[in-house]
DNA sequence: TTGAAAGCGCTAACAA
DNA sequence: TTGTTAGCGCTTTCAA
């Protein structure tokens, strides 16, 4: 038995009854214990290089502040420097788990240089309402938007004051700034994963046609094949829309072509292979054994479909700190640029994939 | 071939290098424009009720503020009102996909109500500091925090003005107010859909011994076998500690304990269960035909393991919304309390359930 | 080395 | 029905 110290119910912190809550103390109250005026106890708090201050000064503001337990009024400075030390990121899909990757790379770039990020999912539908409200009340001071249609930068009304913003794993000619990883690469890299194992008949399930990172796949996809000396079949080739549903289409398509099937697939992300991992499966197709199938995005879940799915893995990561980092360093006045993460990507080998059937 | 203004590098916003941008207008330039003192403005363009304005003066108004797309600065609002009518919603992982459905239950319920929701990751090593700056900057109306430990409740310094405060899926005892789910009734579900197959040796991978959901999870596994007049045998039972990993070594642990094995498993959690089909797939155990394996906590991704697994679906959409509600109710002075949703979970029958072999 | 004064953009008493 | 006034709490010239 656990003790029942462990198993009860939790403690939390009982509510401090005697001690009164005490209004907040402000800067005002500090300068006034400190016995200097407010702009000095400003300048110590804020250790604002700009005037120096006397050491004894500085301590008794230090020491009027703990005792009081100043904390900055964050809402007051912002309307006074107009900068709220907030980002936001922004996704379509929450549970959309290409992006928790991305997401924590972001969010450690933004805690380290001090930023806090909002981050806020939003659907094709509600994006630009969003949108203005986080930029037009000037609730953030840069913005990073990941996966998000062509919609929501077409549309941004231009009246609405411009926030720095950089657009993560999406390449938007016209916007001013992008990071994304090397797509083509990784998708060359599935292929001659699968070319390697001896596939000379190899399928695939392509992106959302309108999507940027499509395009780059179906060309990593393309180049890799023709290197090889084999040719990608019409009929081997379907759009799977990024989506579970579409995945599934797909690979309903590509089993009611003529034969021969193609002996692998490779699909341009990890849902949409596992719709057609799940046709295939009920269509009584043994993977890997008659159909090999390798999926771009890598996700711990990965490891859990039946059979393990092998997967590219991109620096998704990588991605999240750099666009981050990027957008921070534009708002203190750094340049916004087009950039691509070179790390290269990593095939990892699960059961999903082998060598065709002689 | 698609054509290639789809499949072509897309079309962002471009830079309107002929309109310059013009300084965001205020409720000054507004007042101005419409001839009018600023607080006339405000009040109308904020709908104030309080005082009755003529109609073509609020007519003036707003095609002032139209015309110069005026936008209310949210942070000088907050400043002066005291709200900034954003809440955060502190989850310490993002890679647990058991948030997702809470996560979006918040967002619908905050939105309907007008507020923005602050989505924050934080380890346990970081929660505090992120807290802080959260609440003692002022920068919240209030704060959902859902699955973190009770050291997070248990160290809030008291000086911090407290922000009201609710625990989603989690009740903390001291704590003013909670939203959690039926986990007793959802495990005894599990159970009783165990029992239904005909299964009489059942094992148990149960949570963290430290979360109250734990307790409750296992207590309704203890009811729903004494009911059906069964045991829990102590060599059945291991803690999966809510993880891929502590699922793994509880699985590890059952086998290892001497026959018989049990013929089916609940795992208190999808994440744990994961790790437990894959120690035992690698042991050559047949799932469901060995052994059957239900797990609480939906997900589509449960839809694709190998064999798919058959889940109980908690009400977390709902314990979002309730959580929002009540915070938002609460931050207009209405109560805060202990909330329990008591929607019916429900079973979703995959293949990794059966009844046991003869 | 410090303080005085002004003001970020808004809202809310109160007065007219 | 509308305007006057006084801040919210902070930062930032500028002057002393």
């Amino acid at each position: 038995m656990p003790r029942s110290r462990v198993a009860g119910v939790q403690d939390g912190a009982p509510k401090p009854e005697g001690e009164p809550v005490l209004p907040a103390a402000t800067l005002r109250d500090v300068a006034a214990l400190a016995g200097v005026d407010r702009s000095t106890a400003s300048r110590v708090l804020r250790d604002d290089p700009v005037q120096s201050v006397r050491e004894d000064t500085r301590e008794r503001i230090f020491e009027a502040a703990r005792r009081l337990r100043y904390r900055p009024n964050a809402i007051a400075a912002s309307l006074r420097t107009r900068s709220t030390q907030t980002l936001a990121f922004v996704i379509p899909d929450l549970d959309n788990i290409g992006f928790t990757a991305i997401a924590r790379g972001v969010q450690t770039a933004a805690s380290a240089a001090g930023y806090l990020v909002l981050l806020a999912e939003a659907s094709p539908d509600e994006d630009r309402a969003l949108f203005e409200r986080l930029t037009a009340e000037r609730r953030i001071d840069g913005l990073l938007v990941a996966n998000a249609g062509v919609q929501l930068a077409r549309e941004l009304p231009s009246g609405v004051p411009a926030v720095p913003t950089v657009f993560v794993n999406r390449a938007i000619k016209g916007a001013a700034a992008s990071v994304t990883v090397d797509d083509r690469r990784g998708a060359e890299m599935a292929i001659e994963h699968l070319v390697e194992l001896g596939h000379e008949n190899i399928g695939f399930i392509a992106g959302r046609p309108d999507a940027d990172t499509s395009r780059r796949r179906r060309q990593g996809v393309r180049s890799a094949l023709k290197t090889a000396g084999l040719e990608l079949r019409d009929a081997w080739v379907a759009s799977g829309d990024y989506t579970e549903r579409g995945g599934a289409e797909a690979a309903r398509a590509i089993l009611a072509a003529k034969r021969p099937y193609p002996t692998a697939i490779f699909a341009a992300n990890l849902v949409s292979g596992l719709g057609a991992l799940r046709v295939f499966i009920e269509a009584g197709i043994n993977v890997p054994a008659d159909l090999s199938l390798i999926v771009m995005d890598a996700h711990p879940l990965a490891a859990h479909t039946g059979p393990p799915l092998t997967t590219v893995e991109m620096p998704l990561y990588a991605m999240g700190v750099a666009a981050a980092e990027m957008l921070i360093g534009a708002i203190r006045g750094g340049p916004l640029e087009h950039r691509v993460i070179r790390d290269e990507p990593r095939i990892v080998v699960r059961e999903s994939t082998t060598s065709p059937a002689r």
